[in-house]
DNA sequence: AGCCTAGAGTGTACGGCGTACACTTGTCAA
DNA sequence: TTGACAAGTGTACGCCGTACACTCTAGGCT
């Protein structure tokens, strides 16, 4: 992550690191399996420098505070958001993450069909993949998912509670799955209506 | 880009575009610079495939269908928006497709100081690089910035008043420049009030 | 008809990459 | 003393982008 923040993460490659760390390139397969591994763990690390939800705030504060710190995080690594983006599976620390973000909306007093649409909302801004999370799931066959469902139910509570809705709640516009142009159109109406409204009263950064 | 479409960006070397159009690696280098310039070409066919502004309706509904005509063509092709993060500078195409959406919003109604920060706030759901495009103008000399500024005004008006704006505005609170953080903090609590409000309501996908 | 030029395609070569595979070395428990 | 195991090594392979020098061909000039 040194090498990566001072050199980019184009220079970070297995041969550098290794130079960097005074040992051979295949040294570091003995550590990793290979360089997905090396960079999946980085994102591990960069996902705990977040901070922790803040207790017993508002659901608002809570997670603005945390989003605000993820920023920060993400620009210290500016490397970060590109090999997120690149990662095809969320590792365990990734869910927590996740599952605790969903946590603070439904705490906070969201349903958990509103807290579905929102997480697709906050998109990037969360940090990056709510999107290919349930997408996957899509492409699994029912029984599978309901046993992946089963085994979330432990760990990420939230998580599991969402994706039950999700598919379950067949009267739902939505239907069964997540519907990639709804998402996207939610989050665009949302925005597209505080836009009209900060316009109509002539809002100015003056001001702040 | 009909090899990235079908096998994926990874696919895209220079050897097997070579192959695939039955010509040897070195023969592309007579068209093309580098492999960047190759990049740079495709992104600026993807975002000639979006469809130009609807001439004639409000602010929003110009706003909307474009975007949502981007999103199509991101959808055919999916390795652009991976590729257009890597970009460094941006081509006159996309500086027209910037200059036409902010002359959207400029026409609808609003200052061009809240243009500003709403380019900013559509980040990545307009296309991408609002924020590079002025971070990079941070980093100039401001005779020499003011130079580039008289060279776009005849070609990209709308982006030249923005820019304008942001540097001359001394009375802003976000001073001269973008200011990162309170660009971040507008488009975070645009997206929280709206959310407050559907919760509020007790908003659900079952009504659409 | 002869020549020139410019554009397209070619062939070879270099340094960098990720990593498979077989090996040595150092440490420590039994 | 021995054997197992973790850590590090060395060589090699097939990719990658591309520098550089070349051939070939079509068309325009004298």
């Amino acid at each position: 992550m040194a090498l990566a923040d001072e050199s980019g993460i184009d220079a970070l490659s297995m041969r550098r690191l290794a130079d960097a760390l005074d040992v051979v390139p295949m040294a570091l397969y003995k550590h990793v399996a290979n360089k997905d591994q090396l960079l999946d763990g980085m994102i591990d690390t960069v996902i705990s420098e977040i901070d922790p939800a803040i207790a017993g705030a508002g659901w608002r504060t809570a997670i603005r505070s945390r989003i605000l710190s993820a920023r920060q995080v993400l620009k210290r690594h500016p490397w970060a958001s590109r090999v997120l983006e690149t990662r095809s599976n969320a590792s365990p620390v990734v869910l927590d993450y996740m599952n605790s973000m969903i946590g603070i909306f439904i705490e906070g007093g969201f349903s958990i069909d509103l807290t579905h649409h929102v997480m697709h909302a906050m998109g990037s801004r969360l940090l990056g993949f709510s999107q290919e999370l349930f997408d996957d799931s899509a492409s699994m066959d029912p029984e599978m998912r309901d046993a992946v469902v089963r085994q979330m139910e432990g760990r990420f509570p939230h998580i599991a509670a969402v994706v039950k809705t999700v598919y379950h709640d067949a009267g739902s516009v939505v239907g069964a799955g997540c519907d990639d142009q709804f998402e996207f159109e939610f989050a665009l109406d949302l925005l597209l209506d505080g836009l009209e409204s900060l316009r109509a009263k002539g809002w100015s950064s003056r001001r702040g």
